[in-house]
RNA sequence: GCGGCGGUGGCGGAACGGUAGACGCGGGGCCCUCAAAAGGCCCUGUCCGCAAGGGCGUGUGGGUUCGAUUCCCACCCGCCGCACCA
């Protein structure tokens, strides 16, 4: 017989060939039912939508990469082989500072180095085998595709929530420009120049997410998404139930009073505010302070908070700080008159920007009494060991009002909350109140490379959206995309001046760029109608697909992008222009891939390149590896070793197929029948319906690695019994473990199986466990006496729990246990043991 | 501080409340070979023992149970997210 290697450099590129020649992976939209197939009885949906996030395409893919669309293509195939129409597509998301600020250090085009990396990242996709319809393609810096992003944009306009307003924003005065969050580093400097970032009120664009934030929270609870991930946006939402409680400052005015309302969770510590505290961004700190003696001091206090970084204010360790503006406003409980200050504690983005301080019973405003010898009240009744000062204060626990008023002293806090809320009600002093945390989506960029956003500043009409029909707003060609304290593209004097679309008049395009998140957040839609000229999509298009059965990605999503996707999808179905609530109907996130422990990157030369793993081993070693290495949602650590061993798995694999085609003639469709094998042949056989029992279930839960294990053991007994077992039986061994192994090795699967069989494996539907074979007819009984395994007997499959009583007490090692002590009890678990209690 | 995830051999990791350590890596031995590479076979938690067998073992301490890596309580350690959120 001829010696005959695994060659994954021979086989791969055939079988990608062939799949790219016939559009192996290609689904139309036509509805399902003309399919049939086995999928509406397995009770899958007939279609079945695949998703992995779309790459950012920068450099070459990285071993990421492969892990995401390694998970994502093993999901894709299984669904196919259980009957299911399944669209995975593939695209890039292509606008982004990564390659602007390569064409600020080099002049490169954004356009070309973006069109470089998506060229490779096609090559490597293709290279590795992943199963995708690229008639969808898509590529977000498109004017094809981001024509459809202003279009979503002015149907956000029109309905109210994309809208303009100042805001506090990051800005590197080196560089000119407004910096997203993101781009400062922890101390407060600019990602790309090293300055000190300042704090600026800029006018900015904005989506009006938090009307949503109520349908994000509660929809969470009807989408299949990692609790873990669920609960990162649930704290991101941050709701608060509490109440609206206003606080009147007659100070400025006597005749006309101010109105300042607080939002506290804590009503029924009303009676326990001794002060009251504004932000320093409160928009009123200086008209309060104003011909006060603290005026000056207020003024430079505002001046150092608005300066001091993020980092910095956001301390909770560091000594309270702020100063007195000298007014007061009057406690709508008890008509109490409370000094008024302003400290960097208070947030302006949270509530209302102002609080009721109640020292007795909150510990930061505890700390800021402390320090300003502010008086502190109990209103609570607490219990000594509550810890705290001499007093236990502060208390932020249960227990009876006291200190506040006959109506509600003595009355548990809880109820004395309600009750004081509808006091308030009544009086017109406040009411209830929910509070979130989630602000408002900054959506302007002064930026080059990025959607522009499609609206025109006219002199006399204001804000005007362009006529549908003049989109896409292309981008205009420059020469430097340097932000210089403005948008680039304001540099663009001919496409900047354009006529008024409402009234013809002298008007100005809006120079700034839409963040690269709108881009990333309707996607998933486009795939489903990707070649629409007139349209983003068509609904019926939608409903064949949406939402997304299955998305995969990385954890590094959970909050931003995937919030701002269900937003989308919310926003949009409000408009009609679509039916569904969630985009993302199952999520799943893969862990990282680590290189001795740690995050790989550049700086410490620990990056394994999928590219050359691929040159070296193979594709299918390579997918195969990282599903095997551990849980795919876990964290999981590259050895090149681990690599090699599962290379000689596919390696085995692959020759052992061959060798067995050989000795069986000519491939044959066919399997035998082994419902009546015997020996070593009813062994194998039972030992293959049990792999594809094990694989089955594992996939479902995506548990690869066992998956992978499984087939490993098949094929351990494969070779082991290899000479003393039917040629025929063999055949069907190895086509079974070939068939299993497709979702994640796809191209020697294909291989093999065709060796076999003369058939395409991806044809075929998942196999099968056949129930009679997974059952034997006698099993191993494990003994034990007083919880210790202490001998293993064969019992027959049938046996009832007498029977395995007595061959239990009967087994010699047991017997030696037992002797000189009385059984006391018995327990039986058929199949498995029979457990003697003695004494 | 709040929330989440995790802690099992030399390593990555397996284990519906029922034989802890599947599978792989590493290590040891052997076969094939003039030799090597490749491949194949066997052993491999730990301690005692020639063996049969036994003791100990899933971060720590308790609990529930005939039986706990698994369930409950209290801690310790590590990683991730959020954090002066009123």
């Amino acid at each position: 017989m001829a010696e005959r290697r695994y060659e994954p450099h021979e086989i791969e590129p055939r079988w990608q060939e062939l799949w790219a020649r016939e559009r192996t992976w290609e689904v139309t939209n036509e509805p399902a039912e003309g399919r049939g197939g086995p999928a509406a009885g397995a009770g899958l949906a007939a279609n079945c939508y695949v998703l992995e996030m779309l790459p950012y395409p920068s450099g070459e893919p990285h071993i990421g990469h492969l892990k995401c669309y390694s998970v994502g293509d093993a999901i894709a195939h299984f669904r196919r082989r259980l009957g299911a129409r399944v669209l995975h597509p593939m695209g890039y998301d292509a606008f982004g500072l990564p390659a602007e600020n390569h064409a600020i250090k080099t002049g490169e085009h954004p356009r070309d180095s973006t069109a470089a990396s998506i060229a490779s990242f096609r090559r490597q996709f293709h290279s590795w085998g992943i199963s995708i319809d690229w008639s969808r393609e898509l590529a977000t810096h498109e004017p094809s595709y981001y024509r459809w992003t202003q279009w979503i944009f002015l149907q956000l306009f029109e309905a109210g929530l994309a809208y303009r307003k100042e805001a506090a924003v990051k800005w590197c005065p080196k560089d000119q420009t407004v910096l997203a969050n993101e781009q400062v580093d922890a101390e407060g400097h600019c990602e790309r120049c090293g300055a000190l970032v300042e704090v600026r009120q800029l006018e900015q664009w904005f989506f009006r997410i938090t009307d949503y934030a109520e349908r994000l929270l509660s929809d969470l609870d009807g989408i299949d998404w990692p609790e873990h991930v669920k609960t990162m946006q649930r704290n991101w939402i941050g709701r608060s139930e509490g109440a609206e409680v206003t606080f009147r400052c007659e100070d400025l005015d006597p005749a006309d009073p101010v109105d300042y309302p607080v939002f506290t969770t804590r009503p029924d510590t009303l009676f326990g505010a001794t002060f009251f505290v504004m932000a320093p961004e409160h928009p009123d700190v200086m008209r309060l302070a104003q011909g006060t003696e603290h005026e000056q001091a207020v003024h430079d206090y505002v001046n150092h908070a608005l300066n001091e970084t993020n980092e910095e204010r956001g301390n909770a360790e560091k000594p309270k700080t702020g100063v007195p503006l000298g007014r007061t406003v009057t406690n709508p409980v008890n008509g109490e008159r409370i000094p008024m200050y302003v400290a960097d504690y208070v947030l302006m983005e949270y509530g209302t920007g102002a609080i009721m301080a109640v020292p007795g019973h909150d510990e930061r405003d505890y700390a800021f009494a402390r320090a300003f010898g502010l008086p502190i009240r109990r209103v609570i009744e607490g219990t000594p060991e509550d810890g705290g000062d001499e007093h236990g204060l502060p208390y932020a626990g249960d227990g009876p009002l006291v200190n506040s008023h006959r109506d509600f002293d003595g009355m548990p806090n809880r109820e004395a909350l309600a009750a004081i809320v509808a006091w308030l009600d009544r009086e017109g002093k406040g009411h209830a109140s929910v509070n979130y945390r989630l602000r408002d989506w900054l959506v302007s960029r002064q930026r080059y490379w990025g959607a522009p956003i499609p609206i025109v500043h006219c002199e006399g009409c204001g804000m005007v959206p362009v006529p549908e029909e003049q989109l896409p707003v292309e981008l205009p060609e420059i020469e430097d995309y340097t932000p210089k304290g403005r948008s680039p593209l304001a540099a663009a004097e001919d496409w900047v001046n354009v006529k008024c679309p409402a009234c013809g008049g002298r008007a100005r395009r809006e120079t700034d760029t839409m963040d690269t998140f709108v881009d990333s957040s309707w996607y998933y839609m486009r795939y489903c109608d990707a070649r629409n000229e007139r349209a983003a999509w068509d609904q019926g298009a939608l409903r064949q697909w949406m939402p997304v059965d299955q998305y995969i990605g990385g954890v590094e999503h959970a909050i931003l992008h995937l919030m701002y996707a269900r937003f989308f999808t919310k926003a949009l179905a409000d408009l009609g222009q679509l039916d569904f609530q969630e985009p993302f109907q199952a999520l799943f996130t893969q862990g990282m891939v680590t290189k001795d422990g740690s995050k790989m990157s550049k700086s410490k030369g620990n990056v394994v390149s999928p590219a050359a793993i691929v040159e070296r081993v193979g594709a299918d070693t390579a997918r195969c590896y990282i599903l095997f290495v551990g849980p795919p949602d876990q964290d999981a650590d590259w050895s090149d070793k681990g690599v090699e061993g599962v290379h000689r798995f596919l390696s085995r694999l692959w020759r052992m197929a061959a060798e067995t085609a050989e000795r069986a003639g000519a491939p044959d469709p066919r399997f035998p029948d082994l419902a009546g094998a015997r020996g070593d042949d009813l062994a194998l056989a039972r030992k293959t319906h049990w792999a594809i029992d094990k694989v089955s279930g594992d996939l479902r839960r995506f548990a690869f690695n066992t998956a992978i294990a499984a087939v490993m053991e098949l094929l351990n007994d494969c070779s082991r019994l290899h000479e003393t077992v039917d040629t025929e039986t063999l055949r069907f061994a190895l086509a079974s473990a070939a068939s299993l192994l497709f979702p994640f090795a796809p191209h020697v699967s294909a291989d093999a199986y065709a060796l076999l069989t003369g058939e395409r494996v991806w044809e075929q539907p998942w196999p099968e466990a056949d129930e009679a074979l997974l059952e034997s007819d006698t099993y191993e009984l494990v003994c034990q006496v007083n919880g210790k395994v202490r001998d293993r007997v064969q019992a027959s499959s049938g046996a009832g729990a007498e029977e395995l009583k007595d061959l239990c007490r009967a087994a010699p090692n047991v017997i030696a246990h037992v002797d000189g002590h009385e059984i006391v009890k018995e327990i039986v678990v058929p199949g498995k043991l029979v457990n003697l209690v003695v004494r």
